[in-house]
DNA sequence: CTGGCTAAACTTTTT
DNA sequence: GTTTAGCCAG
């Protein structure tokens, strides 16, 4: 049975499946470099299986992936190997459901986090900040120093948190994080690193983590030896994917878990390393197999199942011109005579429809919408597609950009659930509080100095005496929190009583206030599907929804839609057909990113990513100008654009270059004439 | 102290 | 197009 399982893998496959032979307990530490479709997950989970099988326990071993959805894909792809091994699906669930320990670096971290609690001085209760909680909590704190009325503009508070952010990811001190990546923000090192100071030691009086907490605490808890080893001792295997975006810290906490590296296993490709924004550093990969003695062995898997010979043969050539590259070339047997296109359009308007009617043209030809996939650089990159789609009713779903969990009326619900369960949470508190009329900054800060001088918050809140404006609500509020604290409604049934007491607020706030209800009895919907409060907050914030849906509700299960896409959210993934938008300078690579040229090997890596995600079908499409939002001087505008940079006159060769409407059919200039240039941005570089 | 106003700055990718 | 700081009337 296992032989024949083994058969369907090729010799490099099954060398990384096997690695370490028997017994399993002497396996030494693996890096499996995976290009790009080379069946990487699929190897991974056979190799979860070939463990177990050998009688590792399912439940010390250790799996962790990049996204909540990879880790998805993993445990269910085990499930279906084990079905096909026992044909009893019944069995193989069991097997998966007791991998107890699968998910992201910061849902594991959580998990241990608390677990440990009392162990390392944490309450087992503490909140986890998204990362606009997080600003907002930088927020109060700078402005509590009095850093918002400086002379010179202090950095805003996004750009104090991604600092901050860096600075505990990378492992760095302050001054080299503002020297290599925020040289602007240099002349404030004094003020941040007093403001950072405050935002810790708020943040535990609070009892709060934010993401960063979840990995520092982690990495910090595996310094303390007797902690270390009694953690490192409930695993066997550890397991890691997408190596290529991890961060120092992260790596920290593997060899602290793994010091020999016996029993772990780390995935990658360096090609596909687009993280470094969120301080992944492709070193990781690079550094992984001298980092133990003796190195661990090396398995590169160079076959592509996915795509065709042809858009191999343009993804190799766009990733051949990157400055430094670690993999070889893949190669694929899928033989096709179709080049992948090069689709010059007018612009994004044009765009829309030409996808919009390739799309069509695909599910006529029998491809569901569901096998073809649209990506772009910046989520709003879609919008006019999205405005083309609605209207000729296609269904979409998009992934990545703005969550629903990000608009301001699903916050300010989940504000008076997160204050209820953490009343020192002074962001929700403070967020919650000035929704009423009548109440600013200065009273609701008032009214939670309260709630923190007593032991029963809500009699704090109680005592409190608001503005006469708030009188006839206060009550009201108090009343809302007194109920949902004791739980005296019941989960789910409390959230229908938030609800009802936000309505008003909202009503009084938005003028849309119609379509946000909308959103409400949504959210509403998907907390219903979580056993408590406490799960429900705590999972949200590790695992929103990450997609949001053309069409009012949840598309179906079966339902049929297309798939939108940044193309981060896309990683790992694949397309039968794959469209890529804007493939202008100025959107890819983007216009933010052009300023280091490790920034720019990134976004060549990024649209490497994209253009390798297709299986059958390719279009890169090209609009001769784009509409940019307000820059600086003039407002909004359109810019003329030309081809990326990343598709060279060199490389044409590898496209059918073509443009749309094709030139016959309009009075256009036939686009091979002429190649756009941009002589306005030229004229900007001059003194970039 | 709040809330409405203006002027000006900033605008990616995500756990 | 959105967010932020600052101003001023009530």
């Amino acid at each position: 049975m296992q032989a024949a399982r083994l058969e369907k893998l090729n010799p490099q496959q099954r060398r990384a499946v096997e690695h370490g032979g028997l017994p399993l307990a002497d396996a030494g530490p693996l890096l499996i470099i995976a290009g790009a479709g080379s069946g990487k997950t699929s190897t991974l989970a056979h190799r979860v299986v070939h463990l177990i099988e050998n009688g590792a326990d399912p439940r010390r071993i250790m799996l962790m992936t990049f996204s909540r959805r990879a880790a998805a894909e993993m445990t269910r792809r085990v499930d279906r190997i084990f079905t096909e091994l026992t044909r009893a699906s019944s069995a193989a669930g069991a097997m998966t459901d007791s991998m107890t320990w699968a998910g992201t670096f910061h849902s594991v971290g959580a998990r241990l986090l608390r677990e440990y609690a009392d162990d390392i001085g944490l309450k087992g209760a503490f909140t986890i900040h998204d990362r606009e909680d997080s600003a907002d909590l930088m927020n109060l704190v700078r402005h509590e120093l009095a850093l918002s009325q400086t002379k010179e503009r202090f950095p805003t508070k996004g750009t104090c948190l991604a600092i901050y952010s860096r600075a505990v990811n990378s492992e760095l001190m302050l001054d080299e994080v503002l020297g290599t990546t925020f040289p602007w923000c240099a002349l404030w090192q004094d003020e941040l690193h007093r403001l950072f100071g405050s935002y810790v030691e708020v943040k535990q009086a609070q009892n709060v983590l934010d993401y960063d907490d979840l990995l520092l605490y982690w990495a910090h808890m595996m310094q303390e030896p007797s902690i270390a080893s009694e953690v490192s001792a409930r695993f066997d295997h550890v397991l890691v994917d997408e190596y290529q975006d991890t961060n120092r810290l992260q790596a920290s906490i593997l060899l602290a878990l793994r010091p020999t590296g016996k029993g772990l296993t780390v995935v990658g490709d360096d090609a596909q390393a687009i993280y470094s924004f969120r301080s992944a550093t492709v070193r990781n990969i690079l550094d992984f197999p001298g980092q133990f003695t003796p190195p661990a062995d090396v398995v590169t898997l160079e076959q592509n199942y996915r795509s065709t010979q042809p858009i191999l043969a343009a993804a190799n050539a766009v990733i051949g011109l990157a400055e430094e590259r670690f993999t070889k070339n893949l190669w694929s047997e899928r033989i096709s005579l179709e080049r992948p296109r090069l689709v010059g359009v007018r612009d994004e308007a044009d765009q829309a429809r030409y996808v919009v009617e390739k799309v069509l043209a695909g599910r006529e030809a029998g491809l569901a919408l569901k096998a073809q996939a649209v990506l772009f650089r910046t989520s709003h990159h879609s919008g006019p597609l999205e405005v083309e789609l609605t209207r000729r009713n296609i269904p979409f779903v998009k992934f990545g950009g703005l969550k629903f969990l990000e608009a301001a009326h699903i916050k300010d619900m989940l504000a008076l659930l997160r204050f209820a369960q953490n009343p020192r949470d002074r962001v929700a508190g403070f967020r919650v509080i000035q929704l009423l009329p009548g109440i600013g900054p200065a009273t609701a800060a008032k009214a939670l100095d309260r709630v923190n001088e007593r032991s029963d918050p809500v009699a704090g809140l109680a005592e409190t005496k608001p503005p006469p404006a708030a009188a006839e609500h206060w009550p009201l509020f108090v009343e809302a929190l007194r109920i949902v604290r004791s739980g005296a409604a019941g989960w789910p049934a409390e959230l229908d009583l938030v609800r009802r007491w936000y309505e008003p607020h909202l009503d009084r706030i938005h003028d849309d206030a119609v379509v946000r209800q909308a959103d409400l009895l949504q959210l509403v919907q998907i907390a219903s599907t979580y056993p408590s409060r406490e799960r429900f907050l705590t999972e949200l914030t590790l695992d929103p929804p990450d997609a949001t849906s053309g069409r009012a509700g949840e598309p179906l299960r079966d339902d049929d839609y297309l798939i939108l896409s940044t193309i981060h959210s896309a990683k790992g993934q694949e397309w039968k057909s794959v469209f890529v938008l804007n493939a202008v300078d100025g959107c890819l690579p983007s216009d933010l990113a052009t300023g280091s040229g490790a920034e720019i090997e990134e976004e060549r890596r990024l649209f490497y990513v994209a253009l390798t995600r297709a299986r059958d079908h390719l279009d890169v499409i090209v609009p001769q100008r784009f509409f940019v939002h307000g820059q600086r001087n003039n407002g909004d505008r359109h810019m003329y654009a030309s081809r990326t940079r990343f598709v060279p006159t060199g490389l044409l060769e590898h496209f059918e270059c073509c443009s749309w409407p094709s030139p016959a059919a309009s009075d256009a200039v036939p686009k091979s004439a002429r190649t756009p240039v941009d002589l306005r941005q030229r004229v900007r570089r001059s003194w970039g």
